[in-house]
DNA sequence: TCTGGGGTCCTAGGACCC
DNA sequence: TCTGGGGTCCTAGGACCC
């Protein structure tokens, strides 16, 4: 089963605006969950059936959205929240599989193969987890239940809100070729153009093309899987929590106003570096990627990265290899955007050696290790005032 | 009153090795 | 008197997802 919150953000600001008495619920009214455009962050993240009607999509920019609906109520975020609203959810969907992979925020999937002796049928348990999702949390969920990950994922996505949809291979042909191609999921705006120039614009297309001409048009790789998914087969299996470590851990922020001077960067690129430091030791990992990513004022993403000799876990030392590639790859363009994040990562503990043989300078290796055990011990002690206070108890002087 | 932030995966080119 | 073929690793860029 596929499960996916309808409108998540708006849902559940909804519900929280309602437990804290409001008059209106603001599902019933054209409203949206938006960023604000002095930040400029102002895009559409979640929207109410009655916007959606009036042509309100997600990532819409909001003066667009405005000229669609005049009236229109706008909500900003409240991530802390929606991640509370989440962990109730999977809560309540842990009680009929402990096999649960969470797809994002507001999507999993369960595996529910070897629970119906308990809770019946996949249909009926779906229409009970339906249910009790709107009588207990308030909001309401499309699934979707088949026999694969990808299948599972197809219904869920199809009549929305508040439906239960089945998408079992004998039902391909009739319910999911007849899709546009851009539907399938894996398919974008760049590959459903591609496949639109040989003339494939539905799924069931894409099923019945030669796949030695997909994967010419699309790459070995997207063209096998693009065959594959139109025709139903995906054996992925579904991930516990226990079974899935992210491979990434990256922060971005897109500035107030354009960043113009170097001096400007670092300080961005140091809140940055402590930000992907902070959680990476708290997830009891090092990383020995570090990549900065920079987007200008002409909406341009470039980014550089460095591998390191070996894995890092202290703020100081992202910093220095996060300012070091930004003084090597910066343009001299204005910027909007500015990223640092972690890859290569690995447990802190399962490296015997994390201490450079080499110094800053060249230096002999036992200073080097002396600095470095400092600078541990330091941000050790930061983490732990950060953890027992909050996270903006301490800062550098810099960053104020 | 213009365009977010968090990720995953693939490809291509170059350095390098035997 | 003219330049192979098997690999690995690193990096930059891009597609895609929510």
């Amino acid at each position: 089963m596929h499960i996916d919150v309808n409108s998540a953000f708006l849902s559940w600001t909804a519900v929280e605006m309602l437990k804290d008495g409001a008059a209106e619920d603001i599902r019933l009214v054209p409203s949206a969950i938006a960023g604000d455009p002095k930040s400029r962050s102002g895009i559409i993240l979640a929207k109410s059936e009655p916007a959606k009607k009036r042509g309100i999509k997600t990532a819409m920019t909001l003066p667009e959205a405005r000229r669609l609906s005049p009236g229109l109520k706008t909500f900003p975020p409240r991530h802390d929240l929606y991640k509370i609203y989440s962990g109730h959810l999977f809560e309540l969907l842990s009680e009929y599989t402990d096999v649960i992979e969470r797809f994002s925020i507001d999507e999993c999937w369960l595996d529910y193969t070897g629970s119906e002796k308990i809770f019946g049928a996949p249909e009926e348990a779906a229409k009970k987890i339906s249910q009790r999702v709107k009588r207990e949390l308030g909001y309401t969920v499309n699934m979707g239940i088949s026999s694969n990950k990808l299948l599972s994922k197809m219904a869920s996505e199809m009549e929305k809100p508040d439906h239960i949809h089945t998408l079992y291979p004998h039902e391909i042909q009739e319910k999911m070729w007849p899709l546009p191609a851009r539907e399938l999921f894996g398919v974008g705006r760049s590959s459903a153009a591609t496949l639109a120039r040989f003339g494939l614009h539905t799924i069931g297309d894409i099923a019945c093309a030669d796949p030695t001409l997909l994967r010419s048009a699309l790459k070995p790789a997207m063209g096998r899987m693009v065959h594959e998914r139109a025709n139903g087969i995906d054996d992925s299996p579904v991930l516990k929590a226990e079974e899935y470590e992210s491979k990434v851990i990256g922060h971005s922020d897109t500035t107030p106003s354009d960043v113009k001077t170097e001096e400007e960067a670092f300080h961005y690129i140091l809140s940055l570096s402590e930000r992907v430091g902070l959680r990476l030791r708290e997830s009891g990992r090092r990383a020995d990627v570090v990549t900065v990513e920079l987007k200008n004022s002409a909406f341009k993403t470039y980014r550089h990265q460095k591998k390191l000799l070996a894995p890092v876990s202290a703020t100081s030392d992202i910093y220095k290899t996060a300012s070091a590639l930004f003084r090597e790859m910066w343009r001299g363009d204005d910027l909007r955007l500015l990223g640092v994040s972690l890859s290569g990562l690995r447990n802190a503990n399962e490296e015997e050696s994390q201490l450079s043989l080499f110094g800053d300078f060249g230096a002999f290796g036992a200073e080097q290790n002396e600095s470095q055990k400092t600078n541990d011990t330091l941000e050790e002690a930061q983490d732990m005032i950060r953890k027992r206070f909050g996270k903006d108890a301490i800062t550098r002087g810099t960053l104020l």
